[in-house]
DNA sequence: CGAGTTATCTTCAGTCACTGAAACTTTATG
DNA sequence: CATAAAGTTTCAGTGACTGAAGATAACTCG
């Protein structure tokens, strides 16, 4: 059994680093292809051919059409493993922390662009994508499902109860309500013309505003319940 | 133009009966084939066939194959807008009584039958099938997303905010984590052998451990914030 | 009841995502 | 360089889903 070595194992290596490369390409092609001319109206053997590979290919490096665009999403799971387990914080406080750093990374990449207001628009389209486009959103409910039941393990291990109790499974479900509300918000207020970092600022406002409410309790719901009784 | 009547129009006449009959014997015939032989070795064709008609008859009534048996869950919705606007209900107390409901109808359901064992063993098979397939899987999770939408529109009609403000859209995220509670809950308790209505209150239950913590506050949750700072 | 209108079903031909297997090419290793 | 391993292409196929045109059943009205 001729095997590679254990020193140079998974990192560098000409093959890996095509094999990135090649994946990077083909996730940037596609999404540039979705936008421009719709999602529907683009088949996976077309980006293929744009990347000078075959269509088989494609399916060896991302399981489905929507996962082409659609992976960048799986790399919060992690943060929600790491995070969410630091029992120094509350759920919320970290879960507020897990999406800040989301934000920084949206910020340091269209600050880092020459033209801000191309960055943003770019940004814009791709959420204009996923939300004109059932099948990727049916593929980010999916993602946010597993991501909750991520959640629910690691807070039920805090907590000392089961996965599957009541209380981490509600406590899951809130607090991915908060990733889901820091998305949306994202894409109201990040548009071109306003400053960037004013459009973050804004988002990371009305995450604090639904963490408080559900921190506090729905009981403090405006116009909610009928105070006595 | 030779319209249809106005007095008939929409419920009675032989078409709409055979129409209904077809939709549910399709449907039942669907259900029992991939409970049987699975979701994946069940051809849309097959189940076709087993009804007697083509398989363009099948689709032009179910816009999907999982549509086929996931078409159940779409009267939820209007329970939403329904109890959920309510004001005279807190907005988890408005749904913990659309939540019982459902709990009365299924419990309707399985008490009615003959054999009460038999009829749990389906309804569990159901759940097992929805359970062990993916694709059922996302359909339900893309369901419940537009069920959070329906509830945010109302909330934020109650409490005079738009449905995209975060409060809104924090709570409904929450109080739908109710409603996959509920239904993990009913596929954990209700099993052949244990009294139905035993198995229902023990979701009941379970049901209103998730309530009581989102309507007080992930503040409460066990082991969660470090009391002090 | 019979003719005409309309809704629905069937037939047919086609698109496209996705898969398995076998031949072939490229990269890594001794 | 020889050889193994990994990656790619080619090929052939499955199955969900769609559009169009013709056949059939059900409803309307005279």
């Amino acid at each position: 059994m001729t095997t590679t070595r254990a020193g140079q194992r998974g990192k560098d290596g000409l093959r890996e680093r095509n094999k990135r490369a090649m994946r990077q390409r083909l996730s940037d092609t596609a999404a540039r292809m979705f936008i421009e001319h719709g999602f529907d109206a683009v088949r996976v053997a077309d980006v293929a051919e744009a990347c000078g590979v075959t269509e088989r290919t494609v399916f060896n490096y991302f399981p489905s059409k929507e996962a082409l665009v659609m992976d960048r999403l799986e790399a919060t799971a992690d943060a929600l493993r790491t995070h969410l387990a630091d029992p120094t914080r509350s759920p919320v406080a970290a879960m507020l922390r897990i999406l800040d750093e989301e934000l920084r990374v949206v910020e340091a990449g269209l600050t880092s662009a020459d033209d801000h207001d191309q960055a943003l628009a770019g940004y814009r389209r791709f959420g204009d994508l996923i939300r004109d486009t059932p099948q990727l959103r049916a593929y980010q409910s999916d993602t946010a499902e597993r991501f909750a039941d991520v959640a629910a393990e690691v807070l039920a291990a805090r907590a000392g109860l089961r996965p599957a109790d009541p209380e981490p499974q509600a406590a899951a479900a809130a607090l991915l309500g908060l990733w889901r509300i820091q998305f949306r918000s994202l894409r109201t207020h990040l548009r071109p013309g306003r400053p960037i970092h004013d459009g973050l600022s804004a988002a990371a406002d009305e995450v604090r505003r639904a963490a408080r409410l559900i921190e506090g309790g729905l009981a403090a719901f405006p116009g909610g319940a009928p105070e006595d009784q």
